[in-house]
DNA sequence: GTGAAAGCGCTAACAC
DNA sequence: GTGTTAGCGCTTTCAC
């Protein structure tokens, strides 16, 4: 039964005590179902509570046990596919290990509002923070203002330090097998779109392109790939660049699907055939994906357990600092999988 | 300056009392800048506060003041494009309102669970709650659960009811504007393929186009119309039926961007133009779908007002409670626009 | 202007 | 088994 009236004042475990003929401390007993009760006084005091709708305060017990079973999210980009599924997997994890999620965005890398974001977050008494922002020129400083947190952090897609838990895909292994993939198909002349460089992964993918091609042997060259910054607009720009300097291009790795979208449309306007004049591969494996013309070639993530782990990390952490062992930090690289597609058999 | 130490005692006003040689009120009264305090203290304080690092802890001062400055949001489908978006919109509002957000999420439509999810959130003090779980005939009961809630809830997406407050995107409208946008481009066989008929949204669309062609004057059979999931999957699967069942059809209004993606792509490999021998329009306004190959005529909604208003409503309502003035519920209906591109112009 | 006391709703520690 | 006391960190009320 749930609580009724708009404004109406809240049951308190006193009401239930005095209504059940007991003190306040055999309710609590009683709610958290620990220390022996009789049979009886137990069944009394469930009633009464039944009886009243009481619920317990969360925030009260909170603050009498110094701990809220409450994770602190800093998310990017929500806005994006790609953000919101990580925090899903989040939101899913957190459900499961009996956490609640307090969120906060961060849309721009103004670096006062880190402090301010983290402020917030701890002043709500978080047990913990995952923070999923991408690591940039201007908010690298954070890392040491961060450094000396009251709680345990995990951060998310940033590129590993000693001492700091780190959950992330492997974007530079997924680049690789990506650009082998290419190759592999008989790609002579392999392009790339990255994402936008202040992003880690986006560097990593960028990087794990050209050694593979360079590992084979290929010339690489600042004419073969262009910058992006993720959306399809910017996908839609770069493959023109492309085109144009790099007119012999046969296969191309894009940085993430929605990029690919727009170099598979800006194709067909064209004429350029794919796979057969242009092979075309993706990153993310967005759902989407498997039903574009043609059907997408994509190094597959799983945002679901990419933000699993980041809870699953974090709440060691926290489980080990109540119990005063040492908290090792802990980097998890997940690795991708290849889903190969038309776009890409030749 | 952040607080240091993993597992460092918090430092609190008595703390600052102390060090400056004050009473903790007189902390509190410098903090919250709220009656005077001679401009000497306040400096004094103010100093410790800065050397101290002391962050006052917004669960103590909620549990006291009985006010969290937390809304609850419940979302449904967080993976999904759409709702996320709506969330991002959410966030956006709550942060500039001064409002954290406490985020549960719910997957499937156990009753059981709705009662759970609202309990946990007021446990935690949330001060409103925003209810964006699409309506369906497993959780039309909640509607009476969740009647005589103790703080304010908004519902997104859902059927209007007296007295409560409702915010959605007009989908009838929007399903009108863009089966009339058909129509006067000369279709003469409009086809639908439907969102989950367990969303409302799904059912307003579907009415909408059904409504439309009625008033046209055109026939209507339920071969003309086929449910999908809002997923690209379902979306190719429907295409499939209705090609062969409504060979005649000349235009497609599908609920969804996702979709409409797999309808294009099915047409491409059926080497049926697009839009000379079927016109498609879809619903959303996904950045992607400009992208698409050719770029998607859509409805297009704004989720980030969209979650921006359900926040504006249910702030308020909390204020009003608190002000104790009736709290009177408010629906708002945002309208969609309609978005011309390749996939329709005839 | 500032301080002392009480209270928000709960749990931990110790009695009985 | 159950009650009492103290305390989590803050704000409110009322003195002075």
């Amino acid at each position: 039964m749930l609580q009724t009236g708009i404004g109406s004042k809240r049951v308190t475990a006193e009401d239930v005590a005095q209504a059940a003929g007991v003190s306040r401390q055999t309710v609590s007993r009683v709610i958290n179902n620990v220390s022996y009760v009789s049979e009886e006084t137990r069944q009394r005091v469930e009633a009464v509570v039944e009886q009243l709708g009481y619920r317990p305060s969360n925030l009260a017990r909170s603050l009498s046990q110094q701990r809220s079973f409450t994770l602190g999210v800093v998310t990017f980009g929500l806005k994006y596919i790609g953000p919101s599924r990580t925090l899903n997997g989040i939101a899913d994890k957190a459900d499961e290990l009996g956490y609640m999620l307090l969120m906060k965005k961060m849309d721009n890398f103004d670096e006062n509002k880190i402090e301010e974001i983290i402020d917030s977050l701890l002043a709500h008494q978080v047990d913990g923070i995952i923070w999923d922002v991408p690591e940039n020129d201007q908010n690298q400083n954070w890392a040491n203002e961060i450094e000396n947190l009251s709680v345990p952090i995990v951060f998310m897609s940033m590129e590993p330090r000693p001492g700091y838990s780190v959950v992330s895909i492997d974007s530079y292994l997924g680049a690789q097998m990506a650009t082998q993939h290419l190759i592999d198909q008989g790609c002579q002349h392999i392009g790339h779109i990255s994402g936008g460089l202040i992003w880690w992964e986006a560097r990593l993918r960028l990087q794990g392109w050209r050694d593979t091609l360079e590992k084979a042997g290929r010339q690489v060259s600042d004419l073969h790939w262009e910058e992006g910054n993720w959306s399809s607009s910017s996908g839609a720009v770069a493959i023109e660049k492309l085109f144009s300097q790099y007119p012999e291009m046969d296969g191309v790795f894009v940085a993430n699907d929605q990029m690919a979208l727009s170099v598979l449309s800006e194709a067909s306007l064209r004429g350029i055939k794919v796979p057969e004049q242009l092979a075309v591969i993706g990153f993310d494996g967005i759902p989407e994906s498997a039903h574009f013309y043609p059907s997408l070639t994509t190094i597959s993530q799983d945002p679901q357990s990419l933000g699993g782990e980041a809870v699953k990390s974090l709440v060691e952490m926290i489980e080990a600092q109540r119990d005063n062992k040492t908290i090792k930090a802990r980097s998890v690289f997940i690795p991708p999988t290849l889903v190969v597609r038309n776009s890409s058999r030749k």
